[in-house]
RNA sequence: GGACGGUUAGCUCAGUGGUAGAGCACUUCGUUUACACCGAAGAGGCCGCUGGUUCGAUCCCAGCACCGUCCACCA
């Protein structure tokens, strides 16, 4: 509570010194026990977990402070505000930095063995798993802390166990081998959504494939020859004029002399390279598609460490490159290579680590996607979920439409475990069970199972997110949420999977609105990131210009519908801000006999045209802030809200007051205490501040009836 | 390759079928006891380019240019 004399004193507001202190007001209210603070009608979000190896960045921020804007006003409108915080395990992220640290002693986690490696992970995570939630409250938000929630809490393992039983007793699962996006560092298959393509330099090289009793050859375009040895057809476009003689022919691997047929597809492209496709089915996506169509075989010859393996005669146990650059010179001395084009193209690397990516045939657990993402294109076409802006479904819509079968499984430690039970001596005999299955297995004849070392993909379970943190008779109550917010780039990723997991489920989208906001680039415009040095850190700002002046900064430079180039100089912007504010109230405060909360104006006072004009103006406000925070156009309410209170109120009423005989305290408190209401979900510390210690009120202010 | 968004004051961005708006920056003035982290006044714009619809277009339509983002990946 601030002395009478400090107030007076103070002309400065310094927001360091008091933001720590005020959000412990609201932090001891969060986290009492009980989830329903008030009586009212719940409005209830939907947090987007963060990674508990990540640190806050300038989407979380934003993100978060838009949400906090509307649950504040939310309950300052009455309603019973849900929002639970969490944080998700991120099998990958963890997992390689926990590796990361072994490292620097001397070990892999293959030293230490799974256990021990699973528990080391665990001791980061009670070590550094929490750093994001503490960062959190320095944003300022009014999280439900009573109920702290992560992916790898018992329960939450329960529900996902649960929901792939369920999904492969109805079908939806099963288990095959084919050739997947493969990192080999973390030694795990990847989703497509977990891959990122980067431009290389690399070379084209145009190979001779003789035919079978003849002369002649034709002349095959590749840039991995190493794969050549796995090849099981040649292919060309039965459209394609100029190959039509050669379909069903046979050709001749150069080198180990195999034969293979020549097939026609559609899916080769007449126009790359020579327009004749050498179909690798073990080590290419669309060769493996050819060859499913023509009944070829899978032939493997680059194992799980990117070294050529025993299909690979003379090149065995060499490292694909190497093996590479062999073949390319035995080509060379046979005159078995016509020429070598430099082209640039783009190769597939490993979102998490940035090795590049193999593509390796592996036995691996995928989802059907076909009925799901039926449900997840009725669910938005039907608006029974809404996503806004709206030009964002045409984005969700184009991934249904072209969505594969989703790889769930991953090679990884740190994670979710299937349910999944396999026979010790050949794991293509196994039993889905939550419990270790009491039957013997019929090869063995007795109980050889062992669980699965297989984990979750880590989207798979945060796909459950929604449900999976309720599972207490109370907590379910609060499905399906009101809103969740989210980056654009992870609106299939994670969005999309959470609606039909919902609708799978539960019957139910798990949310009514998806706000996707805007993505906060650099002052160039450059996407702000960690391994480009062009990121900014949020608390580094507020250790500078306090939480409220972050807020501002933010919420002001936010537009409607465009990403915003993040400019410091908002912030500094909200700090005189917020020192306009400090000042207003002191001179409020000096210049009525008492600061009280009024909340009505008795008919009975005698009202001059000024503070009829504030009256309305406020009333008017109001109304405006009301409308743009159920559009979720948080921007366009702090403008209002800042132009009435600094240029109506500041520069106009208050100069007034000044000059007035007639003055009724009544009127002043009245408008004073709307205002601060107004401006408490902008810039929750300082109203925070001033309810305190000028009205000498301890509650909550978001809990004032607005 | 496909899709989406942007182009308005020096900068960052709002906005409207009918004399163009904010904040910052700038210029001039002002220390009037809440605030110089302030106040008052002011300057600054063929609203990307080319066509079309219209009595009238910055706004609607088409094309083009440039910038940005996402998706797909070609062996």
């Amino acid at each position: 509570m601030l002395k009478k004399e400090f107030i007076k004193n103070n002309s400065v507001y310094n927001p360091l010194l008091f933001e720590d202190r005020i959000y412990k007001i609201w932090f001891k209210d969060l986290a009492s026990k009980k989830l329903t603070q008030s009586k009212g009608k719940n409005f209830v979000i939907l947090i987007a977990p963060p990674n508990i190896t990540g640190t806050l960045h300038m989407g979380h921020s934003l993100q978060n402070i838009i949400l906090d804007i509307l649950a504040r006003y939310k309950r300052m409108k009455g309603f019973n505000v849900v929002w639970m915080p969490g944080t998700d395990h991120a099998g990958i992220a963890t997992q390689n930095v926990v590796e990361k640290e072994l490292k620097k002693e001397g070990l892999t986690r293959f030293d230490i063995g799974r256990e021990a490696f699973v528990k080391r992970a665990w001791e980061w995570r009670n070590k550094y798993g929490f750093t994001i939630l503490k960062q959190f409250e320095k944003l300022g938000l009014t999280l439900t802390w009573s109920k702290v929630k992560f992916t790898l809490d018992k329960p939450y393992v329960e529900q996902v166990e649960k929901a792939f039983l369920e999904y492969f007793k109805k079908g939806f699962i099963y288990r095959e081998l084919r050739p997947i996006n493969f990192c080999v560092r973390c030694q795990t298959p990847l989703s497509d959504l977990e891959t990122k393509y980067k431009e290389q330099n690399g070379k084209l090289y145009y190979v001779k494939y003789f035919l079978k009793n003849s002369n002649n050859y034709v002349l095959v375009a590749t840039t991995r020859p190493e794969t050549m040895l796995g090849d099981t057809a040649l292919a060309i476009n039965p459209k394609d004029s100029r190959y039509l003689d050669l379909i069903g022919k046979t050709a001749i691997i150069p080198l180990i002399n195999r034969d293979i047929p020549i097939i026609a597809d559609l899916l080769v492209d007449p126009g790359f390279g020579t327009g004749v496709l050498k179909v690798t089915p073990a080590h290419d996506l669309k060769d493996y598609e050819i060859s499913l169509k023509h009944g070829l075989k899978i032939l493997t010859v680059i194992d799980m460490n990117a070294k050529m393996n025993e299909n690979a005669f003379d090149f065995q146990g060499l490292d694909y490159l190497t093996a590479r650059n062999l073949i390319v010179n035995k080509l060379e001395q046979l005159n078995l290579l016509e020429k070598i084009e430099e082209i640039k193209h783009n190769v597939p690397f490993c979102d998490r680590c940035g090795t590049e990516l193999q593509i390796l045939p592996s036995k691996e657990w995928f989802l059907k996607m076909n009925y799901l993402a039926t449900l997840a294109y009725k669910a938005v076409k039907s608006k029974e979920v809404v996503i806004t802006p709206k030009r964002f479904k045409k984005l969700y819509f184009n991934w249904l439409k072209e969505i594969r079968d989703w790889c769930i499984s991953r090679k990884l430690w740190w994670g979710q475990q299937l349910p999944v039970w396999y026979c010790s001596r050949n794991n293509d005999n196994y039993i889905v069970s939550l419990t270790k299955p009491k039957v013997k297995c019929s090869l063995c004849k007795k109980n050889c199972w062992l669980r699965s070392e297989e984990v979750f993909d880590t989207w798979f379970s945060s796909a459950l997110w929604p449900f999976a943190i309720l599972y207490t008779k109370q907590e379910k109550k609060y499905y399906p949420a009101d809103i969740v917010a989210s980056a654009r780039d992870i609106i299939n990723l994670w969005i999309g999977r959470m609606i039909f997991s919902g609708k799978f489920f539960k019957g139910k989208i798990p949310f009514k609105t998806v706000y996707i906001h805007p993505t906060v680039l650099t002052k160039e415009g450059k996407r702000m990131s960690k391994s480009l040095g062009t990121g900014i850190d949020p608390v580094e700002l507020i250790n500078r210009y306090g939480s409220d002046a972050l807020r501002f900064g933010l919420i002001w430079q936010l537009s409607g519908h465009q990403d915003m180039r993040f400019d410091e100089r908002y912030v500094e912007q909200g700090k005189k801000f917020l020192n306009k504010i400090w000042n207003a109230y002191r001179f409020y405060y000096l210049n009525v006999k008492k600061v009280e909360k009024v909340e009505v104006l008795p008919s009975t006072i005698k009202f001059y045209s000024y503070d009829k004009k504030i009256l309305s103006s406020l009333e008017k406000t109001k109304a405006f802030i009301e409308k743009k925070i159920n559009t979720f156009e948080v921007n366009a309410a702090l403008k209002k809200a800042y132009d009435f209170f600094w240029h109506e109120l500041c520069d106009i009423y208050l100069e007034q007051w000044k000059k007035r005989h007639n003055k009724d305290d009544r009127i002043l408190n009245f408008v004073m205490f709307q205002t601060l209401k107004i401006l408490h979900p902008f810039v929750p510390h300082l109203t925070q501040l001033i309810f305190y210690s000028f009205y000498k009120d301890k509650k909550a202010l978001f809990y004032e009836k607005y």
